[in-house]
DNA sequence: TGTAATATGTTAACAGTCTTAACAAAATAC
DNA sequence: GTATTTTGTTAAGACTGTTAACATATTACA
């Protein structure tokens, strides 16, 4: 039961519900292709007839094609499969992290095409982007000279404005009120741009993703575990992103106000107790309440380093991990209780050990939730090779396309 | 940019325009009664003779009355002005609470008929919907023998199942899987009932609430403090309810996960150090990380009394509030970082105190909130004589009626 | 006092969209 | 080779928003 908002509706027009219809055609055919205008008929309830003068609308833009027939078990005429036309334009997505800058190029509908590059992260906002452009035009031109871009999805680790493209505070990039859209405007005019933090992109990885599994969840939470605890709040199949554009810093919800320090400056954030830096650190015996310079050991010593260890047989290694478990249940639990959300979502290079810590995970969320059914909130891991933060950035570009018009 | 979820949409038919246009017609007059077709054109930027056959269809439909004319103060003809029809029928809000039940009685756009009554709460289902079956027909006759009541909205201290009618959890009442709905049915068949959350049901007497600056806020929370700590979010207009009608259980996040026992079982909980009766006992020297026997004193020691003997000196009192008002701050802070809202509603008895504990509030939640917009996040404080529980029993009959159609 | 100007509200023709029903096209069953 | 069945198309009808003209009602001003 949603309130319309006096100040900021949309009213419906002649065209309004064409336009509605019209976006359920293409997330339809975008879930479930190949499929038929019999197909579609049966699914949206309606008649053949309004679905072969949408069908022929989308055919004329080139939003959709036509395919191979399908073959009928019984007698009839043979169905005439449709497809979303992925062949409109590229999208570009980018990974922006610490070290190094991941590309993926990508079809209209952000199927993968070519490698997964990867270059070292320019600090220089100019450079940076000078940089990107060339890989981009490069990428174009091996991917047969492709003219026409839809858009570059890009994700900052760290907090951004979308509206004016603006990277508001990137810590580990150290840019403060970067404006990206200017700089890009410079070397790819008239290109879109997109920007989203890395763990609200993680969480749009799985909206849009088009496995069977998310259909009938809108309501699912992505917990990124890494150098930070980036969390995506998804209500209602869309992405929650608040007033500032914050929303989802479940990460700086406390454990314990009087624990360690944590990047943000307070005390006892779940980040401080279970990012990787935590763990190594909780490896290592120090200090986690002080800021300490980083040893050597610990800066090259990575999380995945502790986590063969554990697997090899380093006790010490595994209660580390086993540690960090308990911290990310109780943490996970704070969410279920705020969102109750139908599924969890979780990403970064601890769900590598996730068969070493799943059962004290699981154990922890239980401690804490209110009921329980919220303990039983199910997991889906989702492992770095399915890229999340890449097909986030992705869903930036290809994603407005299916979305729901804004009406009422 | 919401998905459409492809096993639950509803698409657009022939009348779907109507319906939204038909909504958003009624949350105009709703909220800026009196006004004319004019105005309704001019504000939804369309024309006369569109808002005229809408208007007509309402009219017909009993939604919406026409009143005097008003006056204008240039040369042209007089409008007509509209209202809401208030005269369909009557609401029953009630508000269930551990000793007492409160009653009120309003007209079909929630405004008050009558005074509000109270009398004692029964534990046995049956009695209770008996008592309170008797006091409802009472009220009708009192109030001109009224023979159509549009429904009952019936808030409850525990956790509900909204579709079925379910108390799942009240332990204030004693009641587990009580469904009322079905007890209702035998004592006023026919009547339709709606059950919800006392916290959640707070917010939503914010967002149907007509005040001016209830406009444009479409993302907020109220925390209602008392006994516990019962929080509503509203993420685009609309109340999130989660997966199992659990979300928004904020007051069990801890501040610190080896606090103070909370009654949920859990330590440390934000409600285990803001409640009332965490205040008290603070106030009182008890130990609150174990459960006692209550003491006579305490019982019989109010909240009110203790802010009461702050405000006339009593040091001992002033801290115990400036602690809480502390907690309070650093639960916000999560609640800020989590949602990041537009606004912050406080409801509760602690709220009579807010000018002995504001600054501490607030300078609470900046300590833990990452950047300083959020740490500004306006808090309007919500007095119990506006009667938030009860305004949001209302709008779960009223509210319906105007809130915007399913779509896509 | 009468006319011009202006704002409100209504009406009828028109345009866009979904809906219904009939029909053409294409395949299989018998 | 005909009947049956399924797919896809077409044309007429129904509902809704849009446009433009008009009636209604009031004030301004000569």
């Amino acid at each position: 039961m949603r309130r319309i908002d006096p100040k900021n509706f949309s009213k419906a027009t002649r065209g309004t519900s064409r336009e509605i219809n019209r976006q359920i055609v293409l997330t339809l055919i975008r879930t479930h292709q190949p499929l038929s205008r019999a197909d579609l008929a049966r699914l949206m309830e309606t008649n053949r007839a309004n679905i072969t003068l949408l069908i022929n609308e989308l055919l004329e833009e080139g939003l959709v094609r036509e395919g191979a027939q399908g073959n009928l078990r019984v007698r009839g005429r043979k169905p005439t499969f449709l497809y979303i036309n992925s062949a409109k334009g590229v999208a570009i997505a980018l990974d922006v992290r610490a070290t190094r800058t991941f590309m993926m190029v990508t079809d209209s509908i952000g199927k993968q095409i070519g490698d997964i590059i990867s270059f070292p992260t320019k600090y220089d906002p100019t450079e940076f982007v000078a940089s990107i452009s060339w890989q981009i035009r490069k990428a174009l031109h091996d991917n047969g000279g492709i003219a026409s871009c839809e858009g570059i999805g890009i994700v900052i680790p760290g907090m951004v404005d979308r509206k004016t493209g603006t990277v508001i505070n990137a810590p580990k990039l150290g840019w403060k009120y970067v404006n990206l859209i200017e700089i890009f405007e410079k070397e790819l005019p008239g290109t879109e741009v997109h920007l989203e933090n890395s763990g609200r992109a993680c969480a749009l990885s799985q909206i849009w993703s088009t496995r069977e599994d998310v259909h009938g969840q809108n309501d699912s939470v992505f917990v990124s575990v890494s150098d930070g605890v980036g969390v995506g709040v998804v209500i209602n199949g869309e992405l929650i992103r608040g007033k500032h554009n914050t929303a989802g810093e479940f990460g700086h919800v406390p454990l314990s106000i009087d624990g360690p320090q944590c990047s943000c400056g307070a005390n006892g954030c779940w980040e401080a107790y279970v990012s990787n830096l935590a763990t190594l650190s909780r490896y290592f015996g120090r200090n986690l309440s002080r800021k300490q310079p980083e040893s050597i050991e610990v800066v090259e010593f990575t999380i995945e380093d502790l986590i063969s260890r554990a697997r090899s047989g380093d006790s010490k290694a595994l209660i580390a991990l086993q540690s960090t478990a308990r911290y990310l249940g109780l943490g996970l639990a704070s969410v279920i209780n705020a969102i109750d959300p139908s599924f969890i979502y979780i990403g970064g290079e601890i769900t590598e050990a996730w068969d070493l810590i799943e059962s004290q995970v699981r154990e922890a969320i239980k401690e804490r939730t209110l009921i329980k059914e919220l303990g039983n909130t199910p997991i889906r891991i989702v492992p770095a090779v399915e890229h999340p933060r890449l097909q986030g950035a992705v869903a930036l570009v290809t994603a407005p396309a299916f979305a729901a018009p804004k009406v009422a």
